[in-house]
DNA sequence: GTCTATATACCGATAGAC
DNA sequence: GTCTATCGGTATATAGAC
């Protein structure tokens, strides 16, 4: 891939991440890279076009992620560092790109859609199977089912993002919301 | 307040709910309401002036549903009637007005951001003293703080309202939530 | 690959008739 | 209060020179 074309996806991620995909134009994304707004159609035919190869490569690192933790010595310390990565998005005062986009999601073109629903799938699930894990292993004593208490995390670490920003509270809500979830896991996992 | 201004209320707020407030024009509130562009300027000079507009209607009608629920019964009750109407908005497919506005929050008028600002803390802390009320009087046993599980509740309610649309999940994922929160809180709330 | 120039459509907003 | 007509600005996207 070209040094341009990467640069755009840097820099229309970023965008997405802090104004979403509706509010940032061509000419915001080529003012950012530091070329003319119509040599982005050069890369990308189409806005949907650039949204898709965001969302493709935004995926691929998602499973890059998931698989350098997955070599992590416990479920505890995989959705420890899970977290962690979030609380690092938190305190860049950015979005996830999927809850970004989520908000906007009735106005994509349905190939993002496809896209968004299916990181917020794999997300979700991954963290059900480590606490799968870490309830028959016994690191873990929830109360709650797998599944629900991977919904409860998903949902509150992308509602903390954008609720984070829209607060001023950027830097401590990922804590709050990691402190209420080990107790809510129960076991070891508390100490 | 005239018939149409409440017209044109609430078709931008359905708008803001379903795609965000940069996503829909005045073009797609005329059409909603029955009347031509221009003539929405008669009652909300700017769109900005519209923004402000539905959020003081959105925090008095905030303010009016807690006082409704602070006439109930329990910290348990009320909790659960507020956990309620996040779920008729999930099920209607919509999400909250300020959650939506938070992920667009970058590109909102200094004005607007103040007022989403405000419904949040205001929501957030009623939760917190609702915890607090019911861990004083023995409803609840929570092994979290107070603010820590307000914060968990209602960044994890506000996120799953747009995720649930976002993965076709409609009417299921504020259940995951509830039952998860109860066995968080402990104590008799558990029953 | 990037440029200038341009097409086409839509945006929020205004003027002025009715 | 609502209309038609229109302004200036910006959006995505295309054509064609370099």
């Amino acid at each position: 891939m070209s040094d341009t074309k990467t640069k755009l996806l840097d820099e229309a991620q970023a965008l997405v991440q802090v104004r979403g995909f509706n509010a940032f134009s061509f000419k915001d994304l080529a003012q950012a890279v530091g070329i003319r707004t119509p040599s982005v159609h050069y890369h990308f035919e189409t806005k949907s076009e650039l949204g898709e190869a965001l969302l493709g490569r935004y995926i691929e690192e998602l499973e890059e992620q998931l698989q350098e933790l997955d070599a992590l010595h416990s479920p505890k310390a995989r959705l420890a560092a899970l977290i962690q990565s979030y609380r690092s998005t938190e305190s860049r005062g950015l979005a996830c790109v999927c809850g970004s986009l989520a908000s906007d999601v009735e106005t994509l073109p349905e190939s993002m859609q496809r896209l968004v629903e299916r990181y917020l799938e794999r997300t979700e699930s991954w963290v059900a199977t480590q606490l799968e894990q870490g309830k028959r292993n016994g690191d873990f004593a929830p109360r709650a089912t797998s599944s629900d208490l991977a919904e409860l995390l998903v949902s509150s670490l992308q509602g903390a993002l954008f609720l984070a920003r829209a607060r001023g509270k950027v830097g401590s809500m990922v804590d709050s919301i990691e402190r209420a979830f080990w107790i809510q896991v129960g076991g070891t996992s508390t100490n």
